[in-house]
RNA sequence: GGAGAAAUGGCAGAGUGGUCGAUUGCACUGGUCUUGAAAACCAGCGUACCGAGAGGUACCGGGGGUUCGAAUCCCUCUUUCUCCGCCA
């Protein structure tokens, strides 16, 4: 959520900020604005029939431990119309925010000043490619039939136990999983990253404060009777740690990362792009997460973008980050750094991994701030990012590693797996 | 799942209807004293919103209610603790 602040003093700004999105806020905070207006007007009225009531009922005490009981009752009296006035005034103030509540979700965040404007992902930006497509004589095979060939991943079996996009791994293809995470986690560590096994199911006021809810309330499974939501990703349930937090000093940095599966609905998604490991309702990831005072976010936002193309070159992939357009930036990011890797055999790119940098508008929900050395208490910023996400590794891993010996397992891996091909 | 107890400022812990936004202790910050430190003493020390400011309003786990007035009474939810049951 945007700071309601910076709407009063820079609504040009963000005007022209959310351009670069496509998204034209122009009527959208002409109306904030008037009903912010209103709600001060109503507000200052509130808040002096309030000061009101309280004198009145202050000098009422006093009547009483004098004595003057006559006299307090009179005074009770006249309190009658006055309260009527209060309830009246404090239904509109309620109302009011409410609204303007409403409409604030509305408004998507304000892209940083190196976002160029865009509409979709055709526009975004290639920022840098590293190494080069693997050759193959024959064909090469997708990685759902490798996948079945080697009997690694069971689709099948998964639709039975609960449905299309749960898939069953077995064998070396549980193993190859298993090595992933710990790999990306010892990775992380080393990094200087604190590891955490966090709920993998969160109540309402976590997913409204990194932004899931309201604006992305069908993504996410949903257990009705517990009022509990399974989580999209760790970003969810690391980034709450810090909800409703004062970080006592100027000088911090929180840096956390966490293996967790993520759930998503993928509502309305289907056909060729979800084959295999492409789309998944259930798949794993290892996270990173930050939280940064606003001096050093665009610092930690290269070092997180660093350290996933660490990860990748370790894994010998060949891949490519990209500057994410205005348009394509998720809602409640600032800038974003897409990470893809080239499927050989599907001949694509697959987008593995997602760093982003939120600014303010995740802890304004979160209420998550820091202590300045003059004792003010500012709005820290969030960083996250994805380090990795499995299912499109793994098929690329398949895709480009695949020989006439079998999958040949990435040099850094095999201490992991402890093979080194799948045959 | 059943029975009982509890939830107050960074922590501890008072406060059971009327100058209580909240006694006190510890911690913390500044000052005096000291060669320096400790001790002692003095002062300060929650958050949010509105306001140019003076100041005002709200907040004692969350929500609702009673009352002129609620930390205090009532309802409800949540969490924690103790006992019983069940269980990886």
């Amino acid at each position: 959520m945007l700071e309601i602040q910076r709407i009063r003093n820079n609504k040009e700004e963000v005007i022209e900020g959310l351009k670069k999105r496509h998204f034209e806020a122009s009527e959208l905070i002409d109306l904030i604005l008037t009903k912010d207006q209103e709600w001060r007007k109503q507000k200052g009225a509130l808040e002096d029939v309030a000061a009101e009531m309280n004198r009145i009922s202050k000098s009422i005490g006093e009547l009483f431990r004098q004595g003057k009981k006559d006299e307090a009752e009179q005074a009770k009296a006249q309190t009658g119309s006055l309260k009527d006035d209060e309830n009246k005034l404090k239904e509109q103030v309620q109302a009011l925010e409410q609204e303007i509540n409403e409409l604030m979700y509305q408004l998507p965040n304000v892209p940083n000043e190196l976002v160029k404007p865009g509409k979709s992902e055709v526009d975004n930006e290639i920022v840098e490619e590293q190494g080069e497509a693997v050759q193959f004589d024959g064909k090469a095979l997708p990685h759902w039939e490798i996948a079945s060939k080697y009997d690694l991943i069971d689709f099948e079996l998964g639709v039975k136990v609960t449905g299309a996009g749960f898939p069953v791994y077995k064998g070396k293809g549980a193993r190859l999983q298993r090595a992933l995470i710990s790999f990306f986690l010892d990775e992380a560590v080393k990094a200087g990253y604190q590891e955490h096994i966090p709920p993998l199911v969160v109540n309402e006021a976590s997913g409204f404060g990194t932004g899931q809810l309201p604006d992305k309330e069908g993504q996410m499974y949903y257990i009705g009777e517990d009022d509990l939501y399974l989580i999209p990703t760790a970003e969810v349930p690391l980034t709450n740690l810090f909800r409703n937090t004062l970080i006592p000093q100027e000088d911090f940095s929180h840096k956390l990362c966490g293996y967790t599966p993520c759930f998503r609905r993928e509502a309305g998604s289907y056909g060729k792009d979800v084959r295999g490991l492409n789309r998944l309702h259930q798949f794993d990831k290892v996270e990173i997460v930050r939280i940064e005072h606003p001096k050093n976010t665009a610092r930690a936002l290269d070092e997180m973008v660093d350290h996933v193309k660490g990860l990748l070159e370790k894994l010998g992939l060949h891949y490519r980050i990209l500057r994410l357009c205005g348009g394509d930036t998720g809602f409640a990011a600032a800038m974003t750094y897409d990470f893809e890797v080239y499927s050989a055999a599907q001949e694509k790119w697959l987008e593995v991994s997602s760093v982003s940098r939120f600014d303010t508008f995740q802890s304004t929900r979160l209420k998550l701030r820091y202590k300045t050395a003059e004792k003010k208490n500012e709005l820290c910023h969030t960083l996250n990012g994805s380090a990795l996400a499995l299912p499109r590794i793994v098929a690329a891993l398949l895709e480009n590693n695949q020989s006439e010996k079998g999958i040949l397992i990435p040099e850094a891996l095999i201490p992991y797996t402890g093979f080194e091909v799948i045959d």
